[in-house]
DNA sequence: GCATCAATCTGAACGGCGTCAAGATATCTT
DNA sequence: AAGATATCTTGACGCCGTTCAGATTGATGC
């Protein structure tokens, strides 16, 4: 009646797929995640999945929703990573924009199903997720918890605003000022202390992250 | 056979690709808009366009090339509509948003394109475009036309954020605020109060509630 | 006017895609 | 042990992007 580990004829299939799609995304990118590739990388026909995903749609949210577990993770050790709440958002803002960077595939996937549902994945929203690391490091920066709907549009802004720049980041035309800059880091840095919500940043020491 | 006068054996198919294209995209959304289903709308055969683009992504890129243009238009409308510089960002900013809100098809396209290329395409940051109204207006804001590097810094972040909040605006998770806020362009408009590009504001200010 | 040439378009084909229905196979329940 | 059920395969359908040989057209030189 349990069987954890390996109940059915191949073992946990519904894992397995989930764990080819990310190995596909990162090896080649998210133009080559098809479902037929998916199954071909964990070894099975094309229509085995269909038995554990709805369609396409849903094995790439899984996919997915695995991403979203990841950035909030990254987001938690931002912040946490920062002794001065001050900083907190900062540091925020820079992870959020390098794991963009650093899994760019995975991210584009995680707004693509995001998009397609018109909605945020539960798992950006609730729980120990990215969002309430935002929402309470604007808490600690000193947004005042009890106007609820000011500490919500300033959580949509500065979720918004760090999307917009982890998506734009990597274009080329940015690279001479990257490069004049003496790093990309320092470019995302000073990119957003140009939004509001980031500002906390006087060049005062190197950073963490 | 009628001519109509035009040149070749079928006319302009180049720019009847493109308008069919756009069709497509406003009637049946991005998902839909396949090479083959183009040259069905424009009543030519599935080959046809290889005779004009090099593969689907060029025709997109052609589409795409529409949109950024007519975003620019749209941005230009939005800077001249204020009479005071101050709110000429903020217009900016609400217009951006605005125009990928009525266009959700055309602006996913825009930016699948740019990122295929790892760059945007010319029309956004060259010439009478939306990007040079946007360095423009911060000028008028008051920023410091002398210190290029910042001037180019600042008019990334304000575009950036707008894009994120353009592509997040839609998010049905955001409903239930707008409501509340008596409408979509209020809660727009508050969320990018909450950026500190779209509202006047001070280099080295503390952060504002 | 007519032959030639290059540009343009068609038709058929290839492999890959998402998806489904039918049948085979392994596991669970009793 | 046997039936029920979940899982997987095989094969097929239509659509996709792309290519290529050949038909058709408009322009060009004589």
């Amino acid at each position: 009646m349990v069987a954890c580990g390996r109940p059915y004829h191949h073992g946990d299939l519904s894992r397995a797929l989930v764990l080819a799609g990310r190995r596909i995304l990162e090896r080649d990118g998210p133009a080559a995640l098809s479902l037929r590739a998916v199954a071909r990388e964990a070894g099975v026909s094309p229509a085995a999945p269909y038995h554990h995903f709805k369609d396409k749609g849903e094995l790439l949210a899984a996919v997915a929703r695995e991403g979203w577990i990841a950035l909030g993770e990254a987001i938690g050790k931002a912040r946490f990573a920062a002794t001065d709440p001050r900083h907190a958002l900062n540091n925020i803002g820079v992870a959020y924009v390098c794991f963009a960077r650093d899994h760019p595939a995975l991210y584009r996937i995680m707004y693509d199903s995001a998009s397609d549902q018109a909605d945020m994945p539960d798992h950006a929203t609730n729980g120990d997720s990215g969002w309430r690391h935002v929402r309470e490091a604007l808490i600690e920066a000193g947004a005042d918890p009890a106007d609820e709907r000011d500490l919500e549009l300033a959580t949509i802004a500065a979720w918004c605003s760090a999307h917009g720049v982890a998506e734009m980041a990597g274009f080329k035309e940015f690279a001479s000022l990257k490069n004049a800059m003496g790093g990309e880091e320092a470019f995302i840095r000073a990119v957003l202390s140009h939004l509001g919500t980031f500002t906390h940043r006087q060049r005062d020491d190197p950073a963490e992250s």
